[in-house]
DNA sequence: CCTTTGTTTGTGAATACTCACTTACTATAA
DNA sequence: TTATAGTAAGTGAGTATTCACAAACAAAGG
């Protein structure tokens, strides 16, 4: 509940993103959200002001999420590689806990042609790079991490397999447990990314 | 033009896919579909008995392009990398002359909840892996790949790049020439998992 | 040569339904 | 008394799909 959103707003935001992983964008209908906060359709329009602001709302608090998760990280004093595993780790740990935004994040260029949420889209990519990229940087500089190839490619291939990842886990109804095969996942990359 | 399809219903699944491209899933109606092929919505459904059946076969003749292109390539007596080199920059050069099917291979899970095209999404990501998989194997028995990772491991990170490759160059409207832009993935893919 | 019959591929209108959103009204609590 | 947060009922636009029908063409029989 970070920045001017009220509670109510707050439970709507989730309400559409357990609407979002079971039924899709498809699903995401001001009807089923308000069946599932067990109110009349026009009652959501008290809380936002239509379907785009709930949707930005949505992924703008994913995104202050992640930010607040990843700077609570940064400000160790871990080594560069430590502090990417954490990174990596909290946001498998946070998508546990909320499968239900796992398909936001996948909601990819594809959900609308609304301005907006592109942009709220773009946002959430940004400040995941945002974080990760001097990670990555540093570690090259300090040597723990390879210099065969560019931070940003680098970024590129650990985002990518990622994404994959969830994808996947969502495919599969979110059976498997996300925290250990994305550690697993995590282990994978660290071997191939890190100097030996 | 491969199994049973006629050469309307071709052009009605290209014209779908350059929907698909400009305006997303949500633009893929029968109307729009209709005026893109200059003929009234009913004759539609003399091609097609429903919009259901016009993505399944947009996806069905995504994956047997796949599989032709790959078993060409991997008919050849070229070396494990090579072959990989090959697979990956076949698919790069198909999509820069097929972008709209770019959007396809990213509807993901949540198109919609039809199970038939869930399947064919499935199908298509698995005729990649079968054709990939026994090339990285071969790969790493000859020493050309790296061991430190199975070769499922190594099979995700690739294509979780080149899905996210793909994903940024729509979000980018096709701007850059991804053909140059993938073959530079795949090199920096190569140097990380080749055995130097 | 022409009429008959059938097929293919199109049309325009209508069907039944869902969508996001609005308006007018009401109970409640500060 | 007066915001706040809910409701019921409705709006126009858009959805996939179906319908009866028509034009173009081909094969076959008399």
């Amino acid at each position: 509940m970070a920045t001017g959103i009220s509670s109510r707003q707050s439970e709507i935001i989730d309400a559409a993103g357990k609407i979002l992983s079971a039924h899709g964008v498809g699903g995401l209908t001001i009807k089923n959200l308000a069946n599932e906060m067990q109110f009349s359709e026009s009652a959501v329009y008290r809380h936002f002001s239509s379907k785009e602001d709930i949707i930005v709302a949505m992924l703008t608090y994913l995104a202050e999420n992640i930010d607040q998760r990843f700077s609570e990280v940064l400000q160790t004093e871990l080594n560069p590689d430590q502090q990417f595993l954490k990174c990596s780790k909290t946001q498998f740990a946070f998508f546990k806990t909320h499968p239900h935004f796992v398909v936001a994040v996948f909601s990819d260029g594809l959900l609308e042609d609304s301005e907006r949420i592109n942009a709220a889209i773009a946002n959430l990519m940004g400040t995941m790079r945002k974080h990760m990229l001097p990670v990555i940087q540093q570690g090259q500089k300090q040597g723990v991490f390879t210099k065969q190839v560019k931070a940003e490619a680098l970024l590129h291939i650990v985002m990518g397999a990622m994404r994959l990842h969830m994808y996947q886990w969502r495919t599969q109804n979110f059976k498997p447990d996300i925290k250990r095969s994305g550690d697993t996942l995590i282990n994978t990359l660290m071997t191939l990314i890190k100097t030996v």
